[in-house]
DNA sequence: TACAACCTTATAGTCTCTGCATTTATTCAA
DNA sequence: TTGAATAAATGCAGAGACTATAAGGTTGTA
């Protein structure tokens, strides 16, 4: 049983096979090619014969890789969603699922893949520059959405498939993730992961409305950390 | 006096000009037989060409008004999202601003246009069938997040370029909103409305864990008590 | 009526994406 | 080491999505 990943990612396990190694190599020489070249001349100025091209494999084999070109840019990787979800299901049992998909969402967007550094700010610019995009990112996102629904609905004793509130869950969650990650590359204040804190927190809390104080700060906060004056929600104990 | 609209959209404002009114009739005219075709024989049964000739306009005219085949089937019209919008900026302003968007998607979702009644569960039958469009659709509804966010964040004082709460809180809310949207078609137990109003108070609530066997709440909790089988169904292609 | 603005349309072409048959690379077992 | 068995990469042919352009119709206006 593997070791609930706090490292590996940078290493290819030589366990794997020269041909599984190729294919990862491909996949990501393809996603690469294909981020550069956009993020360089716009997406309508980039075509897959060209990136396929960039990428030293022929046409058809991009096609064999990604089903769109936009989700050569935008997709996520079939192992990163495993990696995920199964860091959700190692988390400590006595976690809320709220408090469990945080601590997961933080600690991703706090290490953001090592190889991926320098792309993961082209990928955002690509898609401020194009927002339909934000579409297949939102789509490729909701591919595991299931798969973490799945994992939360477990820690609670749900069949996702009948009860909604998993389903509700990883959606408002992955949501959030997903505009705050936009956001931050307008709007470069403050760290991804203090953003992100601040939101979960706001969202454990009902999402309560902050008041409207006239804030000249660089940096506004989401809300303040301290015991706010929380509307009266009708809530029993 | 707009009067909080809750009827208007079946009439069309006579003061619009023969001009706008025809365009309007085209492009309800392109959506009905988008999906109705679609719905019929798959999504990649139909052509563009096909769409285009069942109303009557030609091929390319069809890309005058729809950008996309995808978005003929799941975009949301221009004027939809005025009229949301407009219906929150219109809300009390006591409300929170979680209440406020909470009210105007349960009217939104208790009476569905009239002229869009039968086309509704179509359009959902089609997305679940191509898992895909919900990014479509996802894209779609993100191009009134900001809208709505920015409705959102006058209600609290907030400029929604700077201050991020208004943008998570419709990104969460509208999350929730599609989510249930979808599962809706898959088990229409409950009506949508009641559904939507649960997941709301869970959202008010901070989306507390439920008790898996607990039923202490007098208030229905979301769990639903219907025995469905569910399996993947993974179409596509 | 005449004119300007805007829609629609046909044509022709580029690009995306798929099916299929062939070739090349990798594994595995003898 | 060799020889299948298996899987991936490729080339090709083709359907369909989408666009640029130019020409022809409609509508709003003077």
């Amino acid at each position: 049983m593997p070791q609930a990943g706090t490292s590996r990612a940078t290493m290819e396990p030589a366990e794997l096979g020269l041909r599984e190694r190729k294919k990862q190599r491909t996949r990501r020489a393809l996603r690469m090619a294909a981020i550069r070249l956009v993020a360089e001349r716009g997406l309508d100025g980039v075509s897959v014969d060209e990136i396929a091209a960039a990428a030293e494999v022929s046409t058809r084999t991009f096609f064999n890789y990604f089903p769109t070109k936009d989700e050569a840019i935008v997709g996520l990787d079939p192992e990163d969603i495993r990696e995920i979800t199964e860091a959700v299901s190692a988390r400590r049992a006595d976690e809320s699922p709220l408090e469990a998909l945080r601590e997961v969402m933080l600690q991703r967007a706090a290490l953001v893949a090592p190889e991926q550094a320098d792309l993961w700010p082209l990928r955002l610019a690509i898609i401020r520059r194009h927002p339909h995009l934000m579409a297949a990112n939102a789509a490729s996102w909701s591919s595991y959405e299931n798969a973490l629904a799945e994992a939360a609905g477990r820690r609670c004793g749900l069949d996702p498939a009948r009860d909604p509130y998993p389903a509700v869950l990883v959606a408002a969650v992955l949501a959030v993730v997903r505009t705050l990650s936009v956001r931050w590359q307008e709007f470069p204040g403050a760290p991804l992961v203090e953003v992100l804190g601040q939101a979960f927190d706001s969202l454990a809390r009902g999402l309560p409305p902050p008041q409207p104080h006239e804030s000249s700060r660089g940096a506004a906060p989401m809300t303040t950390t301290d015991p706010c004056t929380v509307r009266p929600e009708h809530e029993e104990s």
